[in-house]
DNA sequence: TAGGGTTTT
């Protein structure tokens, strides 16, 4: 290992600047390096117009932490309890650790064997815990987990776990800490110890067996299942039997029946609707809040809600009350925070008469930046642990890239032509960008002369690939000259995604794959080599003044580019070139600014209130939003009637606060019944609640074959002259009509077979299958599914609220062909998105002639705000002649002017039945 | 007239 940094260290480049075309013809191809120092020394990857060089250093922390010998640190911040280790973070020997594993680990909860014990706002316990031995792993596949870095520091985790309410975890790719902490803590068996002391003051023994099940929570889907069936796999159970997984539509935990999954892998959304109904966590000995550094919108809101939880739980194993309000630190308020204190106090008593234990914490984090999480909890331990990363070379550019695209195209040509073996992954911020550059990449590998090429130069190898030929195809992933070009971004087909996954096809020499920063986090490509990152990603953000949204290209956090970075070191070196200057990279921002202060967050306080949050400007958020974003949140939620005067959560509120829906759209649902349309507005607010569901391929450049030309005339099949919102009816009801679809709930083995036996046997010949649909109508054939999955729920949704509320929601009332209910009802749940069109721009003579029909461009201005707008190009409204005169939508977004989204027309006397003014 | 980063309930 130890080699490997020297060589690192000493790694020296040559830098030669020369132009691409002039390389390619001459020069003699440097043959495949022996020494990985000398890798790029023939070739400069800069770009030939800004006449500058890359100039090459060494990244600190992948280049130096890593493969360095096992080092502990320990420590608790100021006024924390006692960590039980090493607590001035002094390395610990080997030898030291093996003796301890085999022993009984006593973990003494009530001594004091701290001098900041008497200062720990957590109450200890005066009876001691015997945590069962640190014997050998149960389970499967026990060496490779005895491998992992993380194995290291079995004993010292489940010690710290034991004696701290809540632990966090640096480490970073690699350590295994999502697989291996929560199955060690599990088997450590401490969590029923705990549960047990906690109820052996009860009088009677309560009905469930409380606090016994760890919750771990990822920011994504993909990652809460894979996850999960690894451990399944490490531990050798079923699904759902000791591990299982919880995410939206998809729950396989408790498969032997009440409470018996002991470890569950959910989405931090999944664990956040759940404390709407059980705000205490009661289930739960444990919440684990993985990819803490990421600070997704719910992961952050969990941390408070975890804090809240645990505030009630800890007052409840002691009589000591004060503790609440040391841990609830902005209690100056007046009776807004006496009410949360109410609040907080009811919970502590149900979780005292439940005999609930404390709850434990463990934030895992990758990157080092812990002050936040410390500070938020403060007495925590914390516990660093390295990765397992291979060195990654970086360099940057001389001087500031004026077209990073340009800059991209140039560097990737000359990975080609003087690079090592290995796939390169290019970071850009948008999909134009991409199949922009996907289109140039190609030409510049069609023009190589033929003895710059590799052998086999196959071309366009994707008809040869099996499944991808008849697919839509984006007109750009293609194989030229033995280079497989890839497209990679989230509203790609699914099957278009997958060919940047597949191992290389024959002939295939290197893989250049282009995509947002999804694969920063979302995806993981094997085999990387080079990593290209053009320093910049789209964001949204949200101006609550002006209750406006934007999107645009902007420069990522230094976090960020160690993220992409990372990338190139999965399986061997790798080398991250970096299309800026280094003092470009130093004055990026340290971390990503957390989402929560960049969206509109109406839905969470909407969520919060449903918790008993009376107050959420006084919540403990890790970092509190704006006071100005929480208040247009409330006059929002107050306008829709969810919230009284009083800013209490009114019955239809709570009923708001159920549907997994913006409080708009909620709205929206919900006003359905009276205009007896409830059939359609469920598949209106689900099909917008789903990501895009119009597939439009190829950029904005004439490369895309056509393509774009095919799918626009394609969705003009469904368009509604009304709108946006009704045309997206208009594809579900064509699609219900047309198509075959197995709910995602059935296995996809299972559900293709089913649907070949209704094609053959019971269904209508007429009806195509699901897949074959979307392709030939260009639909994104995952949103359409996500849409019927959300309707589903939805509808579930509103039949138990109707039985309990009375609320009338009968889910299959239509209003079939009498559509102006319909779109009443649209005015109706959308009436403070208003804009009524702008008079004509003063004709000239030409148009003003008789007989010609004077242009009204889609011009508009905003009820709400009186901000001038435009109809988006992507609207089926667009471009429409004469534009309607009175419409309402569903988005406000400024990304080259200010748009509106998901727009549909409405008769203006409609509105004379609403309110308005309250949010002036 | 001209354009959808990524997630999640």
């Amino acid at each position: 290992m130890t080699d490997i940094i020297d060589d690192y260290a000493a790694f020296d480049i040559g830098t030669v600047v020369e132009e691409p075309q002039a390389i390619s013809s001459n020069k003699q191809q440097p043959k495949k390096r022996r020494r990985r120092k000398r890798s790029l020394s023939q070739g400069s990857y800069a770009s030939e117009t800004s006449a500058s060089s890359h100039h090459v250093t060494t990244s600190p922390d992948d280049g130096n932490t890593k493969h360095l010998p096992t080092e502990i640190t320990a420590s608790t911040t100021p006024g924390g309890s006692s960590t039980g280790l090493d607590s001035t973070g002094k390395k610990k020997s080997k030898k030291k650790k093996k003796k301890k594993k085999h022993k009984k680990s006593i973990i003494d909860n009530g001594s004091a064997d701290s001098d900041e014990d008497s200062k720990s706002p957590q109450p200890k316990s005066k009876s001691k815990i015997i945590v069962p031995a640190q014997g050998p792993l149960k389970g499967m596949l026990i060496k490779e987990r005895t491998n992992l870095p993380v194995y290291q520091h079995r004993a010292e985790i489940c010690k710290l776990a034991a004696d701290n309410d809540v632990i966090l975890v640096v480490a970073e790719t690699g350590s295994g800490k999502s697989t291996q902490i929560p199955a060690y803590i599990y088997q450590s068996g401490m969590l029923t110890i705990f549960a047990k002391q906690a109820i052996a003051a009860l009088k009677s023994r309560p009905k469930r067996k409380y606090g016994r099940t760890i919750c771990v929570t990822q920011p994504r889907r993909v990652a809460a299942i894979t996850l999960a069936k690894r451990v399944c796999d490490e531990l050798g159970c079923n699904p759902g039997e000791t591990v299982g997984h919880r995410v939206r539509f998809d729950d396989t935990t408790d498969v032997r029946g009440h409470d018996t999954t002991k470890i569950i892998y959910a989405t931090d959304g999944m664990l956040l609707r759940e404390a709407i109904s059980d705000p205490l966590l009661q289930r739960y000995g444990m919440v684990v809040l993985d990819e803490a550094h990421e600070r997704s919108l719910q992961t952050d809101v969990l941390f408070g809600v975890v804090k809240r939880a645990m505030a009630a739980r800890q007052a409840s194993s002691s009589s000591n009350v004060d503790s609440l309000a040391k841990l609830d630190d902005s209690n100056d308020d007046e009776s807004h925070s006496d009410k949360d204190s109410e609040t907080l106090r009811n919970m502590r008593e149900m979780a005292t008469s439940l005999g609930l234990p404390p709850l434990k914490v463990c934030v895992m984090s990758a990157t080092l930046d812990v002050e936040t999480f410390q500070n938020f909890f403060p007495g925590s331990a914390m516990i660093k642990i390295p990765g397992r990363q291979f060195p990654v070379q970086l360099a940057y550019t001389d001087v500031p890239q004026e077209d990073y695209l340009d800059a991209a195209l140039k560097t990737a040509i000359q990975i080609q032509k003087y690079g090592e073996e290995g796939d390169v992954l290019i970071f850009l911020p948008g999909q134009d960008e991409i199949e922009d550059l996907a289109t140039l990449l190609k030409r510049h590998f069609e023009d190589l002369e033929p003895d710059d090429a590799p052998e086999n130069g196959a071309n366009n190898i994707v008809q040869n690939i099996k499944g991808i030929g008849t697919s839509i195809d984006s007109g750009s992933t293609v194989m030229v000259n033995g280079v497989l070009i890839c497209v990679l971004y989230a509203a790609l087909p699914p099957e278009q995604q997958m060919l940047a996954f597949r191992s290389k096809p024959d002939g295939c020499t290197r893989k250049i794959i282009i995509s947002t920063n999804i694969a920063e986090t979302s995806v993981t490509l094997d085999g990387i080599k080079y990593v290209v990152d053009c320093g910049k990603h789209k964001s949204r953000e949200y101006v609550s003044s002006t209750g406006m949204e934007s999107l645009g290209v902007v420069d990522i956090s230094k976090a960020q580019a160690a993220q992409r970075m990372g990338r190139a070191g999965r399986v061997s070196e790798g080398v991250c070139l970096r299309l800026y200057p280094e003092v470009a990279f130093d004055s990026l921002e340290e971390t990503t600014v957390p989402e929560i202060l960049r969206v509109n967050l109406a839905q969470v306080v909407l969520q919060l209130k449903g918790m008993g949050v009376h107050d959420p400007r006084s919540f403990s958020f890790l970092t509190p939003p704006s006071p100005e974003n929480i208040e247009k949140s409330f006059e929002l939620l107050g306008a829709l009637g969810a919230i009284d005067e009083e800013m209490k959560l009114t019955s239809y509120g709570k009923e708001m606060s159920k549907l997994p829906l913006d409080p708009v759209f909620a709205h929206l649902l919900l006003q359905s019944s009276k205009f007896e349309c409830v059939d359609e507005i469920l598949t209106v607010v689900s099909m917008l609640s789903a990501e895009n569901i119009f597939f439009r391929p190829g950029g904005r450049g004439d490369d895309s074959g056509g393509l774009a030309a095919k799918s626009a005339a394609a969705h003009r099949r469904f368009a509604s002259h009304e709108g946006d919102l009704p045309t997206l009816l208009n594809v579900y009801k064509a699609w219900r009509k047309e198509a075959i679809y197995i709910s995602a709930s059935q296995p996809s083995k299972m559900r293709k077979k089913l649907e070949k036996e209704m094609i053959n046997k019971k269904g209508p010949s007429s009806k195509m299958l699901h897949g074959d649909w979307c392709k030939q109508n260009f639909i994104s054939g995952r949103a359409l599914a996500r849409a019927h999955d959300v309707r589903s729920q939805l509808s579930e949704l509103c039949v138990r609220s109707a039985e309990k509320n009375g609320l009338a929601m009968d889910i299959h009332l239509s209003c079939n062909a009498e559509m102006t209910s319909f779109f009443q009802c649209i005015c109706a749940g959308l009436f403070l998105q208003v804009a009524t069109r702008l008079p004509a721009p003063p004709q000239d003579k030409k148009s003003s002639r008789a007989g010609h029909i004077p242009t009204t461009r889609g011009h508009y201005k905003t009820r709400q705000g009186k901000q001038s707008v435009s109809i988006h190009p992507l609207s089926f409204l667009f471009g429409r002649n004469p534009a309607p005169k009175c419409v309402v939508y569903t988005d406000l977004l400024y990304t080259s002017k200010l748009y509106i989204r998901g727009v549909t027309q409405i008769r203006e006397e409609w509105l004379d039945d609403f309110e308005f003014g309250s949010l002036d």
